[in-house]
RNA sequence: CGCGGGGUGGAGCAGUCUGGAAGCUCGUCGGGCUCAUAACCCGAAGGUCAUAGGUUCAAAUCCUGUCCCCGCUACCA
């Protein structure tokens, strides 16, 4: 009999940099549901890979002085090593500058012109020129450039459009009559309310600004909307073609089973990518999962604040699987996760040391102690209760495929784990209940001791099978360490597979050692430290043609020294501040400078808190004409450096200097 | 009044759709046990389920108001 097809994929991960844990989450995430379905009998086909296009990389690639097919060569790199770190059992890494790739966008685009799909238009919005970025109303603050504070004019620029707005109704259909296409469902209601039912927008789906990017063959100024690129991968990875001569594998594999992607990016994989799909006349994804985020409790990871935690920090602290447990374990479903060495430490030592490590420890060196490593099955319960305990060890452990599996079904990952450590548990109490170091002691019970542990191992051998699709590693240890093959999910139902008279490793192996969450977390804070000592020491090595360390910013036009004579700065000294109601970036800060004191409003809630602000000596533009921001008048500026992900540093006076002193 | 999600013992989370004795993991305290990685097993303390009202025999759950937190708001992937 065939097998049936799953295909599954994750979102290809964007090459601008090193991804940090909250991103490889959802790898592994997919990586256990394509092993736990290979391990259903399923013939499975799992793909990843990089988006690799768009101005972000352009530009970070000019800063770091290389090209940026160099740039994205590296970062790509970086990524599939992780990849492989993390035991990802990916069937095909695709990267959006493949040449197969890259053809085929190329071919669809045009095709999409072709049927009139595609438009040639204006793209019309408001323009900050110094940004060189367009901006829609709702984007704007305070009616200026969200980036820069300044004005905005309307501009006009030639570019393509998709007619999304042809496709909506049959979205909107589809979407109704499919309520398993978006999960969880919550996403759906967002995408249809925001989105949909207002009406949709044609999609721009070129770009001049930038080269970056696949070109429009039959109009070279123009770079295909990365997007458009980048969701295309899901069907030219496995062999699509525009013109009809689809592989095999393409007829066999498409649709998809599962998209599987981070919750900010559904947008893009429950609209437009259906609508792609339907133009080209290809059948739709049957489900889009968007998984809540993995964020680290104290605040956001952030490379400014230099804790940002990456996966392969992970595993040096903590191996492999520990890390694979922990992302799927602390992710819930539908709310975003936490990560922090004080979860991670715990996590570790309760379930992974203690419950699962511990007992495969207890049993073996208990089948050594008592027969040298010999596990027989002798059957025997010596009475009503021993007979009740080997019944209830048994239930627990042949239940429970079918317990995961359904929480498989609905993607449920972090139950369908717990699942599996019920039985460990069990076992666990099972010693407790059989007492086996008293069995010992009477020659007499020999052969119930050793039913007891026969049963031990059994149980254990039936885990670490289902464990298997989350933790490969750590069941081929147990498997190496018991003597025993895993089972197939086939032979899962049956308890006494393990043949009699077997014997376990003489010399057991720890396999998760129990770590202090101090040490680790100061072990933490070291390498923390030694990373942001590292990135301002080599500005020139390698490491930091990654790490943003060197911005470049459009050079503006040359001013003479009357023009420059013409700004008055001063040290001003924050006296008081506070948010500016009503908006979300502003902060409102008196600022003393000399006798005088000035009302000052800045945007830069993001990075400063109002009480933080307080005491600080600043750098003040002090004659800037007064202007009202949110209702608020503001009359100067605070200066603040501001580095390639927004985030600003005000600018201060490097000795104690008096609030009134000219800068100059 | 742009849309949506959330606020549950010290910590992290379930439970809310389909009202019916507040649950899980960790931590704390007490007990048991000693095969094992100070582990394992049992028990206890600890919550007016953000807040104010309403519906109901019965509300964490349904309805309304309020206060906080967090996403999304399209052309920067």
């Amino acid at each position: 009999m065939e097998k049936q097809k799953y295909y599954i994929t994750t979102a290809i991960a964007y090459t601008s940099g090193k991804p940090h844990i909250g991103n490889n989450y959802e790898i592994v995430l997919a990586d256990s549901i394509a092993r736990y379905k290979r391990a259903q009998g399923y013939d499975v086909f799992f793909m990843t890979g990089t988006d690799e296009h768009g101005q972000k990389i352009e530009l970070k690639a000019e800063a770091a002085g290389i090209t940026p097919k160099q740039f994205v060569d590296d970062v790509a790199k970086v990524i599939q090593d992780l990849c492989d770190m993390l035991h990802i059992s990916y069937d095909k890494f695709i990267r959006t500058t493949d040449d197969y790739h890259e053809k085929q966008v190329q071919k669809i685009f045009k095709k999409l012109y072709n049927q009139g799909d595609i438009y040639k238009g204006a793209y019309e919005g408001l323009y900050c020129t110094p940004c060189e970025s367009f901006w829609t109303e709702s984007q704007l603050v305070d009616g200026k450039c969200p980036d820069c504070g300044r004005e905005v004019i309307p501009a006009k620029e030639e570019a393509y459009f998709f007619k999304m707005s042809k496709y909506a109704d049959r979205l909107i259909e589809h979407i109704n009559t499919h309520p398993e296409f978006i999960q969880p469902v919550s996403r759906k209601n967002e995408m249809m309310n925001n989105f949909l039912l207002p009406g949709l927008q044609d999609l721009c789906v070129s770009r001049t600004s930038f080269k970056w990017g696949i070109p429009v063959d039959f109009d070279d100024r123009h770079v295909v909307y990365v997007w458009l690129d980048a969701l295309t991968n899901y069907i030219t990875g496995i062999g699509y073609d525009a013109d009809g001569n689809s592989t095999e594998q393409y007829k066999k594999m498409w649709p998809a089973e599962l998209h599987l992607i981070g919750k900010d990016i559904i947008r893009f994989h429950t609209i437009y990518w259906p609508i792609f799909l339907m133009a080209l006349g290809e059948e739709l994804p049957k489900q889009v999962f968007g998984h809540p985020w993995l964020l680290q409790g104290d605040g956001k990871m952030s490379k400014s604040k230099g804790n940002v935690i990456y996966a392969d920090d992970l595993v040096d602290f903590f191996g492999v699987d520990a890390v694979r447990y922990f992302v799927l374990h602390e992710m819930p479903f539908e709310n975003d996760g936490t990560i922090t060495w004080d979860l991670l430490v715990e996590r570790l030592n309760s379930d992974l040391a203690n419950t699962l490590g511990n007992l495969v420890n207890r049993t073996i060196s208990m089948s050594n102690k008592y027969f040298s490593g010999v596990v027989e099955n002798k059957g025997v319960a010596l009475t009503d209760a021993d007979a009740t305990f080997d019944a209830e060890l048994k239930s627990v452990a042949t239940g429970a495929l079918k317990k995961v599996s359904a929480k498989m079904e609905e993607l449920r990952v972090a139950d369908a784990l717990s699942e599996i450590f019920a039985i460990f548990k069990r076992c666990n109490k099972y010693i407790d209940e059989t007492e086996p170091w008293v069995l010992a002691k009477d020659e007499a019970k020999a052969d119930r001791l050793a039913t007891v542990l026969y049963n031990l191992v059994e149980g254990i051998v039936i885990g670490a099978s289902i464990l298997e699709p989350f933790m490969p590693e750590t069941a081929a240890k147990i498997s190496v360490q018991l003597n025993a093959k895993l089972r197939t999910f086939e032979e899962l139902e049956s308890f006494g597979l393990y043949p009699s008279g077997q014997k376990v490793t003489e010399t057991p192996e720890i396999l998760f050692a129990r770590l202090d969450a101090k040490e680790v977390i100061e072990k933490a804070e070291n390498m923390f430290a030694a990373r942001k000592e590292a990135e301002h020491a080599g500005e020139d090595s390698e490491e930091t043609k990654t790490d943003a360390s060197v911005i470049d910013i459009e050079a503006k036009e040359e001013i003479s020294y009357d023009d420059f004579s013409k700004l008055q700065f001063q040290v001003g000294e924050i006296i008081s501040c506070e948010a500016v109601p009503k908006s979300k970036k502003l902060l409102c800060s008196q600022v003393r400078v000399g006798s005088q004191v000035k009302q000052i409003v800045s945007g830069i809630k993001a990075n400063y808190s109002p009480e933080e602000m307080v005491g600080k000596k600043v750098m003040v533009l002090v004659n800037l004409k007064p202007a009202t921001l949110a209702g608020v008048t503001s009359e100067g500026m605070l200066l603040c450096a501001e580095d390639a992900e927004g985030n600003l540093a005000l600018m201060t006076p490097e000795k104690e200097m008096p609030a009134g002193a000219e800068i100059c």
